[in-house]
DNA sequence: AACTAGTTATAAG
DNA sequence: TATTATAAATAGT
């Protein structure tokens, strides 16, 4: 682009091409940075050589940044038809939370033995990926586990309310028999009361739903 | 830079500012193009605006060079104590039915592809690698899902009972009150069976405990 | 969105 | 690494 114009395609000659490289891998650099600082950007750089060199450049935190990234890779997501969706077409994958979790965790496991990957052959390679793998399983059946444990907590209370709705209703309805039995000689009044309370007991309280919808927000247990 | 030379500083003007960072971050994703094909390098560039627009450039896959990074970047750091059983050595996993279902998800999703696997380049691999990964994803964002949905409706549940305890209560207590109104001249005789109702009422039921947790055997919703 | 005048990036040496 | 001539990017219109 100077001297003269040069064709955009791979530089054959090899100090050339690592000159270059660095020029306008600095150049790069330095653009983005100002596009960031001039318009607010959020931005992230990250560059391998060919050598697998890694240059990284982040206005903030390169973690955050990808964590933001996926977040928002993941709204285009198209709706899962089963396993349909698993074509080269519509990889503009909708992870999720979960996703996020699952992609937190592998960076984890990634650090506890990132450290010796560069020394190691294809075998050992091959290894730990399988280790990893199983690291992922791991992490899966823990999140499972405490998914199960927080259905399983809610269950128990269920049951437990479901057996005090029980006693108070045979409570209610002893007293109830009291109460008419004594006014069984001077006219009832409470009938009311008793079947409003009855359709509350019977279960669908629709009403409530908006508000105890607006209080759910989906926990994350894990 | 130009008639003028401009302050590297956020540019106050808004529209100048949007401006300026549609036309730089043109440049710079030009830039980082260019780069990567004159000297083979491997780039990721993620920009959001200042509104919170993504836009991304990246000479191969971004989620590829996402977690290239992640390693890369994980080589300086040493394995905490903390999830320490990662390491090689504990390595003889005992997954579990989550780890099983993801094993048979991923056994699957091998199959639909693997017909071809034996014809394809590495290129062509690492494609379907990324496909499989997303697929990992999803499966696993489903799972969670389910959980949720699972959870959500559960606490919707305990609503509901906790609102039928409520009226309930009140009900009891309204009778209650007829009932002692009548019984005031001729002595009460139920005040037993409400106390006993109220160790109920007040939740901590420990004695259900264990036949309910055995009613529950962990269900498998996905 | 297109233009232009100064600025910046950079290919070649 | 530093220089320089020129291409490219871009601030302001």
């Amino acid at each position: 682009m100077v001297r003269q114009k040069i064709q955009i395609k791979k530089i054959d000659n090899l100090t050339a091409r690592q000159v270059t490289f660095s020029k306008r891998r600095r150049g790069l650099f330095k653009k983005a940075q100002e596009l960031s600082t001039l318009c607010d950007a959020d931005i992230g750089l990250i560059v391998f050589s060919a050598t697998g060199k890694l240059f990284e450049y982040s206005s903030s935190s390169m973690m955050q940044l990808i964590d933001k990234h996926k977040v928002h890779s993941d709204r285009d997501m198209d709706s899962p038809d089963q396993l349909q969706s698993f074509n080269l077409q519509s990889e503009k994958k909708n992870y999720g939370i979960l996703s996020r979790e699952f992609a937190e965790k592998n960076r984890e496991l990634r650090q506890l033995n990132g450290e010796e990957l560069q020394g190691l052959g294809l075998e050992e390679l091959m290894k730990l990926e399988k280790i990893v793998e199983g690291g992922i399983s791991r992490v899966m059946k823990i999140k499972g586990e405490k998914f199960m444990r927080e259905i399983s907590s809610l269950k128990k209370k269920e049951a437990q309310l479901q057996e005090e709705n029980s006693q108070l209703k045979k409570q209610s309805e002893a007293r109830l028999n009291e109460v008419e039995g004594h006014n069984a000689i001077e006219g009832g009044h409470s009938a009311d009361s008793i079947t409003t309370n009855h359709s509350l007991v019977n279960g669908h309280l629709d009403y409530i739903d908006s508000v105890t919808s607006l209080k759910l927000g989906l926990p994350i247990p894990y």
